[in-house]
DNA sequence: GCCTTTAATTGATTTGTGTCAATGATATAT
DNA sequence: ATATATCATTGACACAAATCAATTAAAGGC
């Protein structure tokens, strides 16, 4: 746990006693697939570190459909403005597969860790990160039809969720599972991509390229 | 001006030292509407202060519209994170006004204010409040159709830019003035507002909220 | 292994919003 | 004050993506 923590921006620096301390004020939840790890309106009590699996943080629209803000793997950070505003958890979370987090007591880590300005510089990383995320979500979303989202995520996001099936990645994209589809089938006709046993390959990497960076 | 600055998160426990100081490294820019001030890609050497006016953030999509992600009204820090991580600049930047910039030598800002500890939780505070802008962002394109957009913009947006004109309100809202024109029609067709020499009046609060607080 | 459920694909249709075009209204400049 | 440019409105049309529906494929449970 200690080198998959060290992973994470927040805790990059920390040395073995803040690890040890850190633990002492944890606990880890094992959570399966499609689980709640909070609603939108809940007061954030833990600081949540996803150490297994992977999760989405999503609203819903007008026509009820879920909508996908952020889909986080293995060694993320959860939602960690939440803590820090004490404000309610502006969306709801829940598990996408089986998937292993550790709950620190935000009370305590905030009363050991954040008071002292050691930590701080450690955090305005972990921000400015955040940050560069929303702006790379925003850009992707509002800047690029279907095809080019799916192109996009073919070449740089599909490595990390090749494990996924298509329903889910649709959702990642904010489209539906036929729209997918039908992009797939196009980009295979096209020789763009082939697909063996779920396992996406990308043929031409140029061609495919022109689809999203105009 | 010193007012001014200590409306903005980053400066708002800034002591006259520090003010004193900070002018000493800026100057102060005026720029007519419709003004660059710089263009993605750029390497940034100044932090930007917004004085006076409004300006947008904006890219351009695969139909090379302008996409605007972010709009700055006066008392605004502008892009900190290029300037945080020595980035170039993710997206373009011009003035939707006539508009008054301070423009704060970055190199010496960053040498006299970001090494001292006690300024980085101002630096905390001012990227935390970056991040709720940007959740904001994306949860309100994200999750509502052109409707809502302008119901919600009207009731919670709408008298911090009544000066503005409907194409901007529009491009603030990533629709065409056409679809903002119909929309504000159909709003007027069931008197939920009326609009006297461009000033927009709200009729009809409850009706009006209905349509974006599912 | 078979049965049941969930996911994937494909076609037909609908819907929301953009595009194009024409006209009327305002603002700005000379 | 008039001319010129910009903005606003409205209608007709186009298009991307969602929805609905039907079928096939794959995964999970017993």
């Amino acid at each position: 746990m200690k080198d998959l923590l060290k992973q994470i921006p927040i805790f990059e620096n920390f040395n073995d006693d803040d690890l040890v301390y850190l633990q002492t004020i944890s606990t880890v939840q094992t959570l399966k697939k499609n689980s709640i790890v909070f609603f939108k309106g809940d007061e954030p009590r833990y600081l949540h570190v996803l150490l297994e699996g992977s999760l989405k943080i999503y609203k819903y629209n007008q026509n009820n459909n879920e909508v996908m803000l952020k889909m986080l793997n293995t060694a993320s950070l959860v939602a960690e403005l939440a803590n820090l505003e004490h404000m309610p958890y502006p969306s709801n979370c829940s598990t996408l597969e089986e998937s292993k987090l550790l709950l620190i007591d935000y009370g305590k880590f905030e009363n050991h860790f954040l008071k002292d300005s050691k930590f701080l510089f450690m955090f305005v990383k972990s921000l400015t990160n955040a940050i560069l995320m929303l702006e790379k979500t925003i850009s992707f979303n509002l800047t690029l039809n279907s095809t080019s989202k799916v192109a996009r995520h073919l070449y740089e996001i599909f490595p990390s969720s090749c494990h996924m099936n298509h329903k889910i990645r649709a959702s990642t994209l904010n489209m539906t599972p036929e729209t997918y589809s039908r992009i797939i089938r196009k980009f295979k006709d096209e020789n763009l991509i082939k697909e063996e046993n779920g396992k996406v390959e990308i043929l031409d990497e140029e061609k495919l390229k022109k689809y999203f960076d105009a």
